[in-house]
DNA sequence: AGCATTATTTTCAATGCTCGAAAAAAGACC
DNA sequence: GGTCTTTTTTCGAGCATTGAAAATAATGCT
């Protein structure tokens, strides 16, 4: 059953799929320089580019520009028709949601933002509560209604082997509906579902030029912990599978216990929750706070930036439990980076230490000195960024790349 | 730097890669299964196979057998001309080092086993070891020697990123001698460096037909505790990066003395001298035994299945190690099989409720449900195995699947 | 024996893609 | 206006795949 890849319709998609992959890197340029960056000769990259030309999905950018010299014939720059599609991009969290509207050149369109209540999914069906946000924006963007081609919704939670709901969310009562395939058939578009954590690494390699084909492990710190995890620029895992569930991973058996339920995850020591539990010695048994207000968080770290006895003492715990996990997760999986972002990675420093006695602790890092581990405080919006990177590219892949005429949409999640 | 795969030639090496694979995967058959197999036309498989036959890497076969009826015209079956090339094989291991010859048809052509001592690699530089072994059986077999194609080494240890040797290894002095890139140079041919765990895992994939493609995690017990992952058929990492060292991974902190020199490690727990030095209550911090004799293991697992206490306590604490070892790891990454092979495998029912209480302490298993967790004592010699195909695969794919002419061969490592 | 049937392989002409080389295009420079 | 330089396009050649038709090689029936 080995998947053929063979025939020169193939090869065809196949370079079209670089073309455009190209172009999203890049953004727009000129055919020489597509040539020179997916290694096709100039003259295929004349026939293709007159292909996407010709079907609307480029258009020739009219003010060009070379870098120093301006010798020879100007270079005629393509980029993407930003008309050629649409998406629309939900992020799901625990108290508000965000629908974007965007274009096929990533550019934002429209936006509608909702606070959500533990009761809103109680009430209304999330796929009704979808649908109907949807309505709203194509009847306020009519000609993207039209060519919109995809649905993204990035959750918390974890997901459904098949893709089409959640199992389990601590958005309440979010879990337990196969609201992505439900409103697939509604709107009759592909709707995706990705955990949040992953787009997180999504993003960030779109964000950081060096890291777009590095192997990476990301990690948010803050309300929750998670972790994206890419391997030399892939995201691992399909939709279901391979999915990473760090900050549920087991710190300490029967430990403190997390808004999950169990005990002794991670994000029960590293999550604002745990640390500020921690810092006013409220005991480990005790049910973690529903939410930690930002500012509170911030004057923690303030706290044991400032030598803060109680508060320094938490940061160690979470950094302890931080470095154990990383620790264990590089007994499987050994990344060239490690990056901490979120509203903790501010704390990175305060952690460090424990971090790092946590990881000499386990001989990979014995043997392999300790991995470099960096903060990104300053990443605007990676998960927004993945989710729009990583819908487009599917797009680019999955519906262009094809020539026209032999379109096989796999609708459905 | 996008790598291009575009032009005729790569689709010719892809589908020839493709024949080769079926081949090796399926054994002898008719050009018109491999089309099938393959999803290639009846028309390109003759032409490929036109090909191949002209080279010489693969003979048509006289005998030709259909499984029921007997109508038509007999296939011709065709496989793989056992004389096209060879491999030299070695494993080493604490104590012995097996050196094989295999023919492309991965039949056994010769074999030298040699006694490992502790100070066999400090009075021998690996590489003349090596090189040594690598005479006497070339020597033995001239008409193998013009056509020996690779030497690939099994090893236990940390492998340098560069794959050209290792940065700590059980065995005594292996570790710190670049001998991969040594020898390679010494004798004019590829030579790979192979992770006996990630081995394991490859030889399961051919050793059970159904697990091909699959994702598993193959955990040998013994005298050690290694793990192999495979993500969809296709080993994570590649020679040096994704290595797994589970057995390293910590189980709990300043836990038992591990023979690697750090505390807590699961290995430290489930391996066979972990569970010995529990079992006579000999304290946690003692050097670890050397080595434990096979009868004086397998007694201890008879001890526990008819109710000896200590026994039983000791394999109650390795399951605990490796099912905390493995709800962390299934917080990384989630495979649809989770195989237990290796003399500790027999084991498995012992540990088993500590396994399944230590699962149950994570939120993926309490969400997905327990992991199917079997084990496979009857498989012989998976890392032989394992060692013989990653091999001889690579042979196809690297050497083979590429035109004649265009040979690009990457020497060394 | 002879002919129809069945199944595997090969042959053949058509299609489509890439590539290198050469030509064309579009300005800048002198 | 002519020369240079750099980007694009054009053109013919080469190759691999494919579907359909032909060839091949037995078996089974009359």
């Amino acid at each position: 059953m080995t998947r053929t890849v063979s025939d020169s319709d193939s090869v065809r998609r196949l370079n079209r799929g670089l073309v455009l992959g190209g172009l999203r890197m890049q953004g727009a340029q000129s055919r020489t320089a597509l040539a020179g960056l997916t290694g096709l000769s100039h003259a295929s990259i004349t026939a293709i580019m007159g292909d996407l030309l010709a079907q609307g999905l480029v258009a020739e950018l009219a003010g060009e520009r070379a870098d120093g010299r301006s010798r020879g014939r100007p270079p005629t720059n393509v980029h993407f028709n930003r008309a050629a599609a649409y998406a629309a991009l939900f992020e799901i969290d625990v108290n508000r949601c965000r629908l974007s509207l965007v274009d096929y050149g990533g550019v934002l369109v429209d936006r509608i933002e909702t606070e959500i209540s533990p009761k809103t999914f109680e009430d209304t069906p999330p796929c009704s509560f979808f649908t109907e946000r949807l309505a709203t924006l194509t009847a306020r963007n009519p000609t993207a209604r039209a060519t919109l081609r995809r649905v993204a919704i990035s959750v918390q939670g974890i997901l459904e082997r098949n893709g089409h709901g959640l199992r389990w969310s601590p958005i309440q009562h979010l879990a337990g509906h196969a609201f992505g395939a439900d409103l697939s058939e509604e709107i009759g578009l592909p709707v995706t579902l990705h955990k949040r954590g992953r787009l997180l690494a999504e993003g960030v390699r779109w964000l950081d030029p060096s890291l777009h084909d590095a192997s990476v492990a990301t990690v948010f710190i803050g309300s929750t912990v998670a972790m994206g995890v890419t391997f030399r620029g892939q995201i691992m895992g399909r939709g279901d599978e391979g999915a990473t569930e760090f900050g549920h991973m087991n710190h300490t058996p029967n430990g403190a216990l997390c808004r999950c339920g169990m005990r002794g995850c991670i994000e029960a020591y590293a999550a604002d929750y745990g640390v500020l539990r921690n810092a006013y010695s409220v005991p480990e048994s005790a049910q973690p706070a529903p939410a930690v207000p930002a500012q509170q968080y911030s004057s923690l770290m303030h706290r044991a930036e400032t030598g803060d006895r109680a508060a320094t003492h938490a940061f160690n715990l979470a950094g302890r439990a931080v470095g154990y996990g990383l620790g264990r997760m590089l007994a499987i999986y050994d990344p060239s980076h490690i990056l901490i972002v979120g509203p903790g990675a501010r704390a990175l420093e305060l952690m460090r230490p424990e971090i790092n006695q946590a990881l000499n602790a386990s001989l990979v890092c014995k043997i392999n000195g300790l991995p470099s581990i960096v903060a990104h405080h300053d990443e605007k919006e990676p998960i927004f960024r993945g989710l729009l990177m990583k819908t487009l590219n599917d797009i680019d892949q999955s519906d262009f790349a094809a020539l026209p005429g032999s379109e096989k949409i796999d609708a459905g999640t």
